[in-house]
DNA sequence: TTGAAAGCGCTAACAA
DNA sequence: TTGTTAGCGCTTTCAA
């Protein structure tokens, strides 16, 4: 049987109420009182029991985050990043996190909503926005605090940090075209995703502002894991007139894309250039190392955390839509 | 203001002992009060408080698990793939997930300790075992519910899955002996993890029943990561007589030697071989394909979690000490 | 079939 | 400086 207060109480010879005082360090209790209670707490070894204190409190000092899975063979260095960063600042600031697995569809908005009407979470942090995010709304709806990674199309103001994607893909776009390169080609994550479309667009705006354009069959689709990535550069490579430049919506799908060509004996960064986006730790130790657009998802991580944790205290944020600016990784796989 | 089955009560004109009921399904409300009271809870929106809930049932369903951590750039498929497994588990039995990420060391404990005593977890899920793990200790003592994914030097009773490690490497050794390998080096993870011993241990005496030994110098360590497997390869292959093979303990650190070997300009499969142990979704789409030992990650990850809520619910478990037999996974990362 | 009341462990307003 | 009391939202025994 764990120790509680009364146990304290009832060895100290005093009241619940001045254990809980002397407890919390409130100075309306004697110093000898606040000592002895103190000592015997440790020697019970009493541990407040957390279920009941955020009853009585209204508040769980919990975060919900909700991992989108996609299959059981769910593999993203993405989310590990984003995971650490949050689960960190979240123990920090003496937060609990509480995560649910579930992909995308019907039953991910009933678990929002338990969470939240089960009062199990003060606030929660979504990823990977999508254009018109049912998340968003209904998080609005409830009231609930909420910070997101990502923006949607809605014209909705809700706290978020982002990065530009667009403005990411338009140095990639100008480096390769610095580069030389004429044909290239990109594989879009699926467009429901708005960081896919933004990317997309840069990459497309880019391109029309050099005079070039992206042609049709030079835009495929992934589904943002390697293997699509290397699917569909394979299908980019049988074109009768073969891009000279992939680059992929994330890191994991230009993986993909170097194995497609070297799958073929050529070799990326001299036979063709591949570059990625999101900069994760594996990008600087493939072969040949990728260039791609940094994204700091650890430091994301952090930075939503903190916003949620002071919206949900009351406290003034300073900003409440964070866009980051991208920074260019060049590494080998473009070439020189 | 969140609705509460003292405002059901109100509404229905009933006690909130019979809302209680009727709300539970219980026989002893008759069928028009309970059909009144459901319905009026479904138009008020009712969502039961768990925080009241569980204070008063005395069980948290929620299970604990903490994720080791190392540093910020944390990025480790293995942990991703086995969060999807425990979470979709969790979630199919109505329990909820606490995770804290927090690196190996004096902090780690007292976590588990915390969300122990604090009755924040009915039970805990431990993973990556090291030899002598004071986390099990902890939990033995405490009295905690709780499955491991590995096993400890320890001679202590406790319920664990695990896959047979040197059995694992035996087979992958005795793959590259028929091959006609003679000089083959092992990059071992740290040997404080239990998994790392078995796994050195299946490579040692496979070779030394084939009348060959690990070399004291074809014997290296990293740390788990990608960028670790690329520095040690490279230590190997600098050697006056490099190995003509190399085995990694795990994936991660075999892609990284993959890169140093074709830094190189040398080519994974024919001039030399790269092994790795784990068999992640990257293996499939590397270039080459990596040989490896498949270990099902998510599906441990099911199995420990139904054998810990079998355990908190008090049903009996089949057994409590698995050890599951490991599968060689031959591609192209060995030649032929 | 229903309701009153106690209690899960804690905090806090109020009184002494 | 301390204790009494009410109450957070819920479940459950017991009595009606």
């Amino acid at each position: 049987m764990p120790v509680t207060i009364k146990d304290i109480a009832k060895r100290t010879g005093k009241s619940i109420t001045t254990v809980s005082r002397a407890l919390h360090g409130y100075d309306d209790v004697s110093p000898e009182t606040r000592e002895m209670i103190v000592r015997t707490a440790e020697e019970m070894g009493y541990t407040p029991n957390l279920l009941a204190q955020r009853l009585q409190k209204q508040r769980t000092d919990t975060l919900g985050f909700i991992l989108p899975t996609f299959g059981p063979r769910f593999s993203d260095p993405f989310f590990s990043e984003f995971l650490a960063g949050i689960g960190n600042t979240a123990g920090e600031y003496g937060y609990d996190l509480l995560v649910s697995t579930q992909p995308p569809g019907e039953k991910e908005l009933e678990i929002y909503r338990k969470k939240v009407m089960g009062r199990q979470v003060d606030g929660f942090i979504v990823v990977r926005t999508r254009c018109h995010d049912p998340r968003i709304q209904l998080l609005r709806e409830m009231g609930t605090p909420f910070v997101a990674f990502g923006r949607t199309e809605d014209d909705l103001d809700y706290p978020f940090v982002d990065e530009d994607g667009a403005a990411g893909m338009s140095m990639l776009v100008e480096h390769l075209l610095k580069l030389g390169h004429r044909r290239i080609a990109y594989i879009s994550p699926p467009l429901e995703y708005t960081f896919a479309r933004d990317r997309l667009r840069g990459v497309q705006e880019t391109l029309t502002a050099a005079g070039l354009a992206l042609p049709e069959d030079y835009l495929v689709f992934g589904d943002l894991t390697q293997r699509s990535g290397l699917a569909e550069a394979a299908r980019l490579l049988n074109l009768p007139e073969p891009p000279t430049a992939i680059i992929a919506g994330n890191d994991l799908m230009a993986f993909g894309a170097m194995s497609a060509v070297q799958q073929r004996g050529m070799q990326v960064g001299r036979d063709i250039a591949v570059a990625g986006f999101d900069d994760t730790p594996m990008a600087e130790t493939a072969h040949p190392p990728l260039t791609t657009v940094h994204q700091p998802i650890y430091k994301i991580g952090r930075m939503i955390t903190e916003m949620l944790i002071k919206i949900i205290q009351g406290e003034p944020l300073e900003s409440t839509q964070i866009i980051l600016k991208p920074q260019l990784i060049v590494r080998q796989s473009c070439g020189e």
